[in-house]
DNA sequence: CTTGATTTTTGGAGTCACTACAAGTTTACT
DNA sequence: AGTAAACTTGTAGTGACTCCAAAAATCAAG
């Protein structure tokens, strides 16, 4: 017992505490966003609100916006990736994980959708999206460059997952657009339908005869 | 004479001065943010090697990160996508104005560039880019819905729409990469190339045996 | 070229996000 | 109990950005 030295078996009070604050501060800091506005709330009434100082909100969040950002499902939809079996082809795969990360959220849709409406309307929000597209980026591209063998620099293989995240996004827009009418699953699904149809670039004009059918043809 | 009221032709002096003191700013913001960085710069030392107040400053940009954002070849990229013929694919008008686009600024790559980098590295601008693509999608959309004959809020049209733009994006950004080594044009259409074959989703488990092959097979 | 209206510039006072840091307080470990 | 480590807080800034009213430049018309 002299070199193992036990190091936090209960998780500690400590990391207990801090978990309950920072859910505080984001609790009490989407409410007032909610109530007044995202601009019109400051940090100061945020820390007023969680019961601690201005200086202390810094120390959880980084930024005002990474109180809406943060997010604990991040996580999951990460592990769900990562235990999809190293043969399935991406489109399948993906398919799969939305649909079970769905299932996950299935009673935070409101919580979802609130917060989905701030990133569609706060425009600093919006734009920070950018980078969290970016860190989704690298992550598919590390699975298809697992799976395929190439290097992660590869250009085709890049190009391939931004396209994939663009469609993804696009999606999740409509649903929110929708107020959660649409059903996100059958969303994603038909973006991705698009992918894979090649976008149907080509076929844009000639369509003007038949002009009502629906791109995304089964195809799978 | 009387109510026809001539009113400005000569474009005014007001007009001409302006744009030259936009110019300006924009022109020694640039240089400073080259020579000492973004952040180290302030809107006090810009004002000064522009000869204005900090306060006219926000006369003409709204915030600091506008004045990397301001582009003067967006007027000209959206006029040659207007003028494309009506009947036209969108795979091939696009390669046609990008092709086009890319020889109008041939002798400002290096400017283009340096611009570029900062995009990549400063998380403010490369956040503020999302609000970029979602003006240049509403752009697409709208030409591929008069195209089409469907409605610009079908949600086919707007992920296609976000598709390509993703692609167009990470051409750009492989440019950045490989600080203009490697032709703008070549990359935009391998990344087109992607796109028209469906990303490939499905195939990329298969490959594993023949690993080195491209993905993008001349296919049109 | 003078006059009066319209813009544009500018300074000043203020708000707010965010940083740096030192001093105080709480928790963990022996 | 006692000490080290982690956490909180207040203070004092910095810098982007807003609001506003006064001064200066530009313009249109007689």
């Amino acid at each position: 017992m002299a070199s193992v030295k036990a190091t936090k078996q209960t998780v500690g009070l400590r990391e207990r505490k801090k978990q309950k604050t920072r859910e505080s501060i984001q609790r009490m800091a989407l409410r007032l966003f909610e109530k007044q506005g995202y601009q019109e709330t400051t940090i100061e009434q945020i820390a007023a609100a969680a019961e601690i100082s201005p200086s202390t909100f810094f120390n959880y969040f980084p930024t005002k916006e990474d109180v809406v950002l943060f997010d604990a499902y991040d996580p999951v939809a990460i592990r769900m990736f990562l235990e999809r079996p190293k043969d399935e082809p991406l489109n399948v795969g993906l398919r799969k994980v939305l649909e079970s990360l769905a299932a996950t959220f299935e009673g935070d849709e409101r919580m979802l959708l609130a917060r989905g409406r701030f990133f569609l309307e706060v425009p600093e929000l919006r734009a920070r999206m950018w980078d969290e597209v970016e860190r989704t980026q690298s992550l598919i591209v590390e699975m298809l460059a697992e799976r395929s063998g190439r290097r992660p620099e590869d250009f085709e293989l890049r190009v391939t997952a931004r396209i994939v995240i663009a469609a993804l996004l696009e999606a999740s827009k409509e649903w929110m657009r929708s107020n959660g009418r649409t059903g996100l699953v059958a969303l994603t699904n038909r973006a991705l339908d698009v992918v894979e149809s090649g976008a149907r670039l080509s076929a844009v004009t000639r369509t003007k005869a038949r002009n009502r059918r629906r791109p995304s043809a089964p195809h799978r």
